[in-house]
Order: C-alpha cells, then structure tokens, then sequence
DNA sequence: CTCGGAAATG
DNA sequence: CATTTCCGAG
C-alpha cells in the first residue's frame, strides 16, 4: 500500500504559466509511445526537473558547461528520487548505476574528474520553444503535441498534480485539443508542429566562453544551454540522425527571452514587453520528510549581472558532427572535447555559481 | 568514487 | 524497456 510517497517535487509551486523556457526533447525522450497514459518519469526527466528548481540548489545545480551539472548531495537526490519512484531504499550508488546507463544512451556524460559531476548530452536533445506565455502571447509558434489527454493522469505512485509534469517536459497544451486521438499516435510524418532546435553544441569547452546560465533573471534556474543567439547553422546535420526520430529539418527555436530579446531574428514583437513577475516562491516542499534544502535566501544566482552574453558563440564552433551514427554504438560523436581534458574553463572562470558555503557537506575532505 | 555485468522487476 | 538491486574491480 501505498507508499505514502510524497510527491513533493514539484507540487510545490504552482507553477506558474511562466516556466522556465520550454525544454522539449525529442520523441527518444520521452517514448510513451507505447504506453498512453503512463509514463514513468525517466531519472534525466527527474534530474532535470530537479535542476530547474532553485529549491534543489543545494542538492543539485548547473556548473561548469551547458549541460554540466554537479550533484551536490547525492543522498538527497537518491532520495527524492526514490521518493518520486517509490524506492524507499533509493540511494546514490543505484542512481548513479542508472546514471550510468545513459552514457551508452548518450544521454548523459560524466565529466571525469569532478565528483558527482555529470552532464547532459544536450546534442541529442532538443529545444523547443518555451511554453507560451500567455502573458504575452508571443509565440506564434510553438506548439507541442499534446499528449497529456486524457489519458492517465496518473503517472506516478504518487498524486501528482497536473502541474507538476505542466512544468517541464509534459506538454505545453496550448495549442489546443482538437482532435486527440484517444492515444496520441504520433503521425509519422505529421511531426506535429513543434518546432525543434537541434542545439548542436556540445562542443562545450571549445569555445571555452560564457557558461552561466542565468537566462531568466527572475526565475532563477534555466539551463545553462541556450543562451546563445541562433548562430548555430540550419540544423547540423547529424545532429540527431537517429534512424528512429527523424525531426524536421525546420528545426529553429524561437528562444528568445525578453531579457535577450537582442537574438537576432526576434520573431516576438512583443517579446520583452511582457515579462510576468517572478514568482514568490515561497511554500515550497509540503510533505517532504527530509527537507533538506532550506530556500535559502536566495542569494540571487540567477539574476545577476548576467553573463554579459555579449559574447557570440564561436563562429566556428565546428560542429562537424558525426555525420553518421547509425547503429553504431561508437561513442565517437564530438563527445566533450573539453571534458577529455578535464573541461575546465581554463581562462574563463568567470564567476561560477558554486556556492562555496555549502554547508553540511560533510565529505569535503580537503579538496587540494 | 566510478564503472559496468548480471539478474530481477513492473 | 528503464531502471533497481547487488556486487566485484579499478
């Protein structure tokens, strides 16, 4: 019975229309294909849900590059995890395990070196445009399927609260029911009308620039990837050749936040001028047995001064891309250039987000 | 700590 | 199929 497993992930705001930007990911993402209403959450779901709360900072935060992100404590992560799973007796080790798992998926990297440090293979995974805001309406485009329908609610042991998968990778639904098919069968070719953007970076430290996320300001925790302009070439090719998901060549995402409503191509007229106010963020964690993370103050991570995104991504950030990874399970792909080496910023330490005061961290031998 | 093989599970 | 669980090796 029952695990009384509190899903107090998100529920815990209420997630107001203006989420951080839309992360989409391709249909290998989330494949529930197979299984109409009910979707296990994926622990890179999980992680990045995770990662997008200021609540979990103390627990888990983007460093380094674009998807690099360092588990701070592992324990409450296992637990959370295991809270969402129903896995009383989750713990970092079995996590890491499945974590691990994804390297051969090429979901996930680990950057060697750093410890509990990970990161996320951004090149297969796509982005959308951001959930509409209605606040705005700027969106012209954007759309995502809507699978939520219907269909099973009920994703998890727990109650979970629409919101809750609203958030992130669920579906932003405001395009409209129209006709649902009672399973959402994904036309093949139909490809819906989302809009991806295959973000063919993954070069990371090559160009060795830029690293803070710090997109949305108020909100505080948006993935470190795209903050760049569109400089990215139509869609690289090879980008996600998968021989299952075939994404559009159309592929371009309208990511332009009204704080960088500078991007070049600002579709948006009104972008910037609807910014909803942040969001309190107050109650968070009702039920959560071991809260963990206290909010904290919030020293003010994100909004800072902004990473002066001034600076263009590297022109020639040669994306070759592997041109062609069929079946085969090479791990060739342009794989962390940088992290072969240790991905260190080296000469851009700008001002990384590590919050130095940790506290509790009890393991922190001395590190050097 | 990190890496995987292997068996088991829903 | 995606983990979960267990575990030996490095």
């Amino acid at each position: 019975m029952d695990c009384n497993c509190v899903s107090d992930l998100l529920l815990t705001s209420p997630v107001p229309a203006l989420w951080t930007p839309g992360f989409a990911f391709p249909d290998w993402a989330y494949k529930p294909e197979s299984s109409p209403g009910s979707r296990q959450i994926q622990l890179w779901h999980f992680i990045l849900e995770l990662l997008q709360k200021e609540e979990y900072q103390n627990v888990i935060a983007w460093q380094g590059d674009y998807g690099e992100f360092v588990i701070k404590d592992p324990d409450e992560v296992a637990r959370l995890w295991g809270i969402r799973k129903c896995k009383p007796h989750m713990n970092y080790d079995k996590l890491s395990r499945a974590l691990r798992y994804y390297y051969n998926k090429r979901i996930l990297h680990k950057t060697k070196g750093k410890r509990f440090t990970y990161k996320f293979n951004f090149s297969k995974v796509v982005l959308v445009n951001y959930p509409l805001l209605e606040v705005g309406g700027s969106s012209p485009f954007l759309l995502a399927q809507g699978p939520f329908g219907g269909g099973g609610p009920g994703p998890d042991c727990a109650p979970l609260t629409p919101e809750t998968l609203q958030s992130l990778f669920s579906s932003p639904r405001l395009a409209e029911p129209p006709s649902r098919s009672p399973l959402y069968e994904r036309q093949p070719e139909a490809e819906k009308l989302r809009l991806d953007a295959a973000l063919p970076f993954l070069g990371s430290g090559v160009s060795g620039y830029s690293k803070a996320p710090a997109l949305l300001g108020p909100y505080g925790r948006a993935a470190p990837f795209p903050e760049y302009p569109w400089g990215w070439g139509p869609y690289v090719p090879g980008a996600l050749p998968l021989g299952g998901s075939k994404l559009p060549a159309a592929l371009y995402s309208p990511h332009f936040y009204p704080g960088l409503a500078q991007l070049p191509p600002p579709p948006p007229p009104a972008a910037a001028a609807a910014l909803p106010p942040p969001p309190p963020a107050g109650p968070e964690r009702a039920a959560a047995p071991r809260p963990a993370p206290p909010p904290g103050p919030g020293p003010g991570p994100g909004p800072g001064p902004g990473p002066g995104q001034g600076a263009p991504p590297e022109p020639g950030m040669a994306l070759g891309g592997p041109p062609a990874e069929p079946a085969s399970d090479s791990e060739l792909e342009i794989t962390d250039v940088s992290g072969s080496s240790s991905e260190n910023e080296a000469g851009s330490p700008p001002p990384p987000p590590v919050p130095p005061a940790a506290r509790g961290r009890p393991k922190g031998p001395a590190r050097s």
